[in-house]
DNA sequence: AATTTGGTGTGATCTATATCACACTAGGCG
DNA sequence: CGCCTAGTGTGATATAGATCACACCAAATT
């Protein structure tokens, strides 16, 4: 049975066994429990982190104090504070884990190294950047010209594993919906 | 004076004459009057789309048949439908010009070959396109935690150039506020 | 067993924003 | 010239959804 960051990879494109080896050798993992941070508002973020289990949600605190969720990841996603990672500036949103989590880490370096190196994983990474990108407009379309009911039952097509595990109220945040207004929109 | 997409990708890296020009053979170009469509809904989109001159808009109409504009592109900046694009799908969103425009076009074909034969050229696209997530991120927390006025504010900062070429109305249709309520938030 | 913590439902109200309706202006074009 | 079209402002009203307040339950925690 393969790693699960090479059957990640290799759904675009293929590696040799001595190549995956020196990816994976880039990378470094940590375990988390339930509740720990994986980033911290106001931190450096030296890492992108690729989930090798448990669940994290990635949440942005308005002026007035509110949690927005920006982001979930389990299982096979990637999740960190990109423009902060990227900038190489202070996060500006909590990483924190909702079950018992493990991850890999990728520094910036790491991961520059890597796509200078290996052609074939800077693809990977683009391939995998380009489909974020697209995820995040249609996100935006739905934010625009759905109704709350519309983006809830989105979600629940879109993700109904991740329905499973994750109580209402914060679905209500990642779609920006109170959760009394969430708890409310059953029959309507 | 160089070219404007060789100035665009030495952004991020350095090309010979001889590598750029290897480039530039795989766009073709596009003019359009205003008003004229670069992609139509139901259509196949063959291109992603490099600005040379002009103004255009990514629009996507709601089930009631309401307007939201997913994008603007203006000189340097590239759209398209992408999730259309990349899948091969029918475009779900229409472009059209709100000046008389000019575009480079490259075709998914050409993009995939140039990025396999020259790796400088895939980080490049790598590159772009981690910024472009980035960018859709803040959007999407600018969307769930602030006000209409807010997100009005934000858009005058971060764009100053394009306010002055776009009309009121479009602002208010890419900030998902109608334009009466856009009309009124001078002072409050 | 008792208490806290996290999640949920639901009534009563409040409010930001949408909607509808109309008037005004400036510019392009027959 | 006069007629469209596009863009804008603003009043009156409607409404989706937020907020506040409370009750209930189940699973941890002590």
């Amino acid at each position: 049975m393969s790693h699960p960051l090479r059957i990640h990879l290799e759904k675009i494109s293929p590696f040799s066994d001595a190549e995956f080896d020196y990816i994976l050798s880039h990378f470094t993992t940590k375990k988390l429990k339930k509740h720990q941070f994986l980033v911290q508002e106001g931190n450096a973020v030296p890492n992108d982190h690729f989930v090798l289990k448990g669940l994290l949600k990635a949440t942005h605190t308005s002026q007035d104090g509110k949690e927005h969720i920006l982001q979930f990841a389990m299982e096979d996603w990637w999740i960190s504070d990109y423009q902060a990672h990227f900038n190489q500036a202070a996060a500006t949103i909590n990483i924190d884990c909702l079950e018992e989590t493990e991850v890999l880490c990728l520094s910036l370096h790491n991961r520059e190294k890597l796509c200078s190196e290996l052609h074939k994983i800077e693809h990977c990474f683009r391939v995998k950047t380009s489909n974020g990108y697209v995820a995040l407009q249609r996100r935006i379309i739905s934010l625009l010209d759905s109704s709350a009911k519309e983006r809830y039952e989105q979600f629940l097509l879109q993700y109904p594993t991740l329905t499973q595990r994750l109580p209402k109220t914060m679905i209500a945040a990642y779609l920006g919906v109170s959760r009394e207004t969430l708890s409310r929109l059953h029959g309507a």
